[in-house]
DNA sequence: TAGATTGTTAATCGATTAACAATC
DNA sequence: TAGATTGTTAATCGATTAACAATC
């Protein structure tokens, strides 16, 4: 018998990852049950919405009493994949790429970063966290024997696709990009252009939007 | 007489960084004119959207011609508030304040970093890119003075919100959020949190969906 | 003119919200 | 039972797509 692969819409999806934190902090005070309603104030998400949401699994709530914290913590966890620890290599050991292998964040969902590598030779054998770092001429050969199946890129524009590609080649399946580039890879590739300068456009002009609406 | 203000959907406005950014390479390729079908291409969005999208700025195309590159490059920049220099300041200057401050995406959208703090007294009066760090204690006084709009958090989850009240009560008016916590602001203040943890679980999802469905 | 491509209207699709019956 | 809160259905809202007339 296989998984019932559990449909989520694109926003539900993006959701998740906030009510997952939420309730992970209610685990954390030990808190037995919590309503949609609580939630909500917790993320700032309307309740009903919340509800909707949740219907993904079915039936997990108590009618007048509200969630079991523990069983939504495991089943929004087990949506998120986040269940078994995800082994990942990174690409470009910059400050970019220093910054993220020890962003806080990461443990809680699972994330190990095996594998660092970089092209320039000056970092190249050095060590960071005691994990050392390796030459991109060797990132086809080691990803493809330890069978990892994500790669952080953190190295400059004009690298990405090049150390995309040779990610793909090797089997990785999952690819999480932090050069401003939109990178194309083959339809069983998933990837996540996380453009920083992006989300900064997108603040500007709310702020600019804001500031002009100020005045009327 | 006033400036109107264009009105720009959510889902527009997340758009138009990549339109901004692949009309600012063909810029510099020298082409003098581009179609929606060309965009899309570039960005891998559809034709109609892009048409759509563009259509904010009234008849700024050419039937049977396409687009002004110049001028749609100048109308993206002016649209996303990338007009004028932003002037910033960033709150904690671990490895992920330290990547923000040289991260290459950002200069492309006149963002200028002036003012660098950090409550650890061992980087406190050090420089980064001959940019002196100041201590946390006199970020109000500083953001003040200077006229800062837009501030930049990368403390620990526990400082953000607190760091986040200071910036405000000091005339901030857009925080940028990169520790994994959802602030609070009031009405008049726009802010992003730009969660990487949340990135990588929408990452993790996407992929473990694929992964299953592949045996199918 | 003929060909290309825009701007716009109408049709479709999907997400959010409101209302409420079912359940503890 | 009464109160609370879920799960679900129906109504609304907004975004995307398709079709095409207008324009260069």
């Amino acid at each position: 018998m296989k998984d019932p692969v559990i449909k989520v819409t694109k926003f539900t999806l993006k959701r998740l990852p906030h009510y997952y934190r939420f309730v992970s902090t209610c685990l954390d005070k030990g808190l037995q049950f919590i309503s949609s309603e609580e939630i909500a104030k917790g993320v700032q998400i309307n309740a009903v919405q919340i509800r909707r949401d949740l219907m993904m699994f079915e039936a997990i709530g108590t009618p007048g009493v509200g969630y079991s914290v523990e069983e939504l913590h495991s089943k929004l966890g087990e949506v998120l994949g986040l269940k078994n620890v995800n082994e990942a290599v990174i690409i470009g050991i910059g400050r970019l790429g220093r910054a993220i292998i020890d962003y806080p964040g990461f443990e809680r969902y699972g994330l190990k970063i095996v594998g660092l590598f970089d092209s320039d030779p000056g970092v190249i054998a050095t060590k960071i966290n005691g994990k050392e770092i390796f030459a991109v001429d060797e990132l086809e050969h080691i990803v493809g024997r330890l069978h990892i199946k994500i790669g952080i890129i953190t190295v400059p524009d004009e690298w990405a696709q090049s150390v995309a590609d040779t990610l793909i080649k090797s089997g990785v399946k999952a690819i999480w990009n932090f050069a401003p580039v939109d990178i194309r890879v083959p339809e069983d590739v998933v990837v996540r252009n996380e453009d920083l300068a992006a989300g900064l456009a997108t603040l500007c002009h709310l702020f600019a939007g804001k500031s002009s609406d100020g005045f009327h």
